[in-house]
RNA sequence: GUGAUUGUAGCUCAGCUGGUUAGAGCGCUGGUUUGUGGAUCCAGAGGUCGCCGGUUCGAACCCGGUCUUUCACCCCA
């Protein structure tokens, strides 16, 4: 019989004991942090029904989608007229079931289906992974891990505040340093369409404005007047694009700029809010940067928006989130606002391996392997490797008669930092050798002793 | 979804305009060393050249398809 060479399915990955240290290292600095914040965990299932996901994505959204097929005979309900009308007259009928796109909107169900019982403001955070059929690309997978943080059932810009906090502690936890937490408010993005005269087309206006950092102001213009946006709006639009530095001077600005749009001005005032909350606090606006072109795609936000971009890197954005009015709304919950945002844990590795910032990871390991000579050896070894292990040391035994060497160099390629050595003389003395293999010093002593070293 | 791109040993890569038995470094296994790892030296194992089909006397190399990788667009963490 032929063998198969075993293969992984696009935009997927297995991570080894290495990778799994260093990702715990990311995950323990985030979840210590959510905690710390008061969020409490939370985890919902894989799958989701298909129609609690669909329609919440856009269009785009619903194709990336991955459904599940139904079980047993899942072509019953399928018709010839059904599937002489294609793929999408089909879908419904095979799958009633999908993997879940993101953590926000089974949140929003479980918020839902859990009103009575939840005590509002709800703060929770969840890490799991989500699936996208994108197609992969560099610091892009199939399969991911999100991280996110939501509270719902308040208007307080408090939650803004502590996601700019948190997002600043964990990042300084995990030493990144040159990163910059884009922050702007819809509503100011819907005052700017009312100022320049194209009142309710804010969304089609970020799309465009969204591309600026990467195609420039001059392709911009050209993508907007594609989209009919008429030469005077986007004539008005030029001084915003070409805003001065400093959060303080964009703000005043954009107030006499937009003093006709009650929205608009709306936005600024939430968003002075914030900064005033941040210097109550005793934080600085280090790292935090008011970016009037800030747009993102997810079309249920209706306040705050936040992106985290890391410097001088090759990967797209790390962090995002915003606040959404009435999320829970399509759930036919209405009048429950929430913020929240989300750590990509997968772009915060890549990162972090691309600016070498992870320290020596080899905690998550065997501090002690014991060796032998014999099957004596290895008896005596088994009671060392009780006492051992009763003393909360991590160890090992090895588990296999092999010649001394191969132990040692088990020890060496496993990184193990010391190796017991058991022999004739310190089974009859009733003590073991202990050597330290970075240094390459050996000492016979009790076992008492030897776990005072390697502890 | 659109347009490119990549695939040769466990890993990183050579391999000329198509021509005998496809190479190197690292790693791996064994020895040098029968109570001691990393170093040196020696030896060895390991490849249907991503997969399927085609052209040819002959294909790792040319052509088509497919999967995979990376990249741009789209969108996004």
């Amino acid at each position: 019989m032929p063998v198969q060479k075993p293969s992984l399915p696009k935009g997927t990955r297995d991570f080894g004991p290495l990778q799994m240290a260093k990702r715990n290292f990311i995950l323990d600095t985030i979840k210590d942090t959510f905690r710390l914040f008061g969020f409490q965990q939370l985890e919902t299932p894989t799958m989701e029904n298909l129609s609690t996901l669909t329609g919440k994505y856009g269009d785009e959204g619903d194709q990336l989608l991955f459904k599940i097929l139904n079980s047993g005979d899942f072509l019953k309900n399928v018709k010839e007229e059904d599937y002489r009308s294609g793929a999408s007259a089909v879908l419904p009928l095979v799958a009633g079931k999908g993997l879940r796109y993101d953590l926000t909107v089974p949140f929003a169900r479980y918020v839902v289906m859990n009103r009575n019982e939840i005590t509002f403001p709800f703060k929770r955070f969840q890490i799991q992974p989500v699936w996208r059929a994108d197609r992969p690309q560099r610091g892009r997978y199939r399969e991911f891990y999100q991280c996110d943080a939501d509270v719902v059932g308040t208007d307080s810009l408090t939650c803004e505040l502590e996601i700019l906090l948190m997002i600043k502690r964990v990042f300084a936890k995990l030493g990144l340093k040159d990163y910059d937490i884009k922050i702007n408010n819809r509503k100011i993005l819907t005052g700017i369409s009312e100022v320049i005269g194209e009142s309710g087309r804010e969304g089609e206006l970020c799309v465009a404005i969204d591309k600026l950092d990467k195609i420039g102001w001059e392709k911009v213009q050209e993508e907007l007047s594609q989209r009919n946006f008429s030469a005077s709006s986007i004539s008005k639009l030029s001084p915003v694009i070409n805003l001065s530095q400093g959060n303080k001077s964009k703000l005043e600005f954009l107030k006499s700029f937009l003093k006709d749009s009650e929205i608009g001005l709306k936005g600024i005032a939430e968003l002075e809010e914030v900064f005033s909350l941040l210097s109550r606090y005793g934080e600085n606006e280090s790292n935090i940067d008011f970016d009037v072109v800030l747009a993102r795609g997810l079309s249920y936000y209706t306040g705050a928006i936040f992106e985290v971009k890391v410097n001088n890197v090759s990967i797209g954005s790390v962090s995002g989130g915003g606040r959404y009015d009435n999320l829970t709304g399509m759930f036919g919950l209405e009048g429950v606002s929430g913020v929240g945002f989300s750590f990509g844990v997968d772009r915060i590795y890549d990162v972090m391996e691309e600016l070498e910032l992870f320290p020596d990871h080899q905690a998550e390991n065997t501090k002690v392997l014991i060796t032998y000579f014999d099957q004596e050896g290895f008896e005596y070894g088994l009671g060392i490797l009780g006492k051992l292990r009763q003393a909360g040391i991590s160890s090992e035994l090895y588990p296999e008669q092999a010649k001394i060497k191969k132990q040692f160099t088990y020890a060496d390629k496993k990184q193990i930092p010391f190796v017991m050595v058991l022999g004739d003389n310190e089974i009859k003395e009733g003590k073991v050798g202990l050597k330290n293999l970075q240094t390459g010093n050996q000492e016979m002593m009790d076992v008492a002793e030897s776990i005072e070293v390697l502890r």
